[in-house]
DNA sequence: GCTCCTATTTAGGTATGCCTAAATGGCTGC
DNA sequence: GCAGCCATTTAGGCATACCTAAATAGGAGC
């Protein structure tokens, strides 16, 4: 007769949580080396944590030795809840205390663990219950629903399409600031005008502009783009 | 020859500072009994911790067995900063959130770790850099400084004399419920119309009331009034 | 089917910060 | 000056969450 374990949300947990979520939504399971790279912790410590998270009850992850981890409903609910945490507090940070959009997410992750539901909702309305943040990251619902959105990656846009820009990557502060200096940024319109060969960069109109921008191909892996509706301004 | 220890800031570390200096103001050193009921943990835990804070180099207080710690100045310092950010905090919630000032402690206790020194700028100033929180007691300067302030505890006023309410005491909600009932809060000017005998009531006339209002003894200990001038309104 | 290589797990260890129970110190009253 | 009491410290443990080094499993290529 062993014991059950009871489900303790601490920090770690919850980075866990996140972490598997995303690794799943970039496709399929979530390895534990994958892990491992996107919390930067050795790959043994993730081995452990696995366990005890399958092993909770309720468990927040289904967990197979040497299969990676995917999450229960219960791990997906509590995912989303601090994605929206998350998503909430860079888009109050940059719109109401004037954070730039490179500053927002490493306070971001340190508030998200912190805040209450009343300090939630209250930031919600004070925004107008927004449905993406800064860097046009959909944030999730209360329900634990997600705005749906028709979103591509930037590479597999065809030439001389046009699209709008749904998202870019939040994680590199840097890259932020020199998607700043170029124009790019969620809601802006683009033409694919031409395609370097060799995987090399991606020549585009940006809102109509009458210079073409050169874009790394890279770096396009860091935006998503709406080929063809209109897109939420973030 | 021994290791130096490093000084490692945890949450831990900035509670049993913010203790220490909160019992210091309150009079003399801070026990090791007085610690652990403050910070709800076993005296036995206080000890240890004691030790670590002042072996650490520099240190955090001085110590000595059996006769309590005392904050050294960079602990001062450090218990400060701590303060500042969390009746910042209580502040923001208040006036920008529309909290109640029964319900900003708690969120603030534990924002008052996560927060960044862009965070506490930021909404210091969207606040005006304010001089007191919800509850009327000073936010310490950037630099470490206090708001100075005449004051004195309810119970030490006269018989006959006015003066106005600086602050009260933020630690429970239901007493600060019943405050705002009865009119008590800081910037409130009241006089002390009768004392009862035996440690009895307060008889206190609110802001010019034809009704007198009749506070606890106890409750008196939770009040502190600035008996001539005026004060700052929170 | 076997050999490698890499991903993963196991085993054993560390630091933090809390706990309880038992030992000791310091002070007060007689 | 000593008895007794309360505050405090010591000793030994526990959970969390990380680490490194060594063992093993799975899958690709031959």
């Amino acid at each position: 007769m062993t014991t059950a374990p009871q489900p303790t949300v601490t920090e770690a947990v919850d980075d866990y949580l996140k972490a598997i979520f995303e690794l799943a939504e970039e496709g399929g399971r979530a390895s534990t080396a994958s892990i491992a790279r996107k919390l930067e912790i050795a790959p043994a410590s993730v081995t452990g944590m696995l366990r005890k998270l399958a092993e909770q009850d309720p468990p927040w992850i289904a967990y197979e030795k040497h299969r990676g981890a995917v999450l229960t409903d219960r791990g997906r609910q509590r995912a989303l809840e601090i994605i929206r945490h998350h998503r909430l507090i860079e888009s109050y940070l940059h719109h109401t205390l004037g954070y730039s959009w490179d500053e927002v997410h490493d306070e971001a992750e340190k508030l998200e663990h912190a805040i209450s539901e009343q300090f939630e909702e209250r930031i919600a309305e004070a925004l107008g219950d927004p449905q993406s943040d800064p860097h046009g990251h959909p944030i999730p619902r209360k329900d634990g629903s997600m705005p749906e959105r028709n979103e591509i990656g930037m590479l597999e846009l065809e030439v001389g399409a046009g699209a709008l820009i749904s998202r870019v990557s939040d994680r590199d502060p840097e890259l932020l600031r020199y998607f700043s200096r170029l124009g790019v940024r969620p809601g802006v319109r683009l033409e694919l005008v031409e395609r370097s060969p060799f995987d090399g960069p991606l020549l585009v109109r940006l809102d109509g502009a009458t210079e073409l921008t050169a874009l790394g191909n890279k770096i396009c892996r860091e935006i998503h783009v709406s080929p063809d509706g209109p897109t939420e301004e973030p």
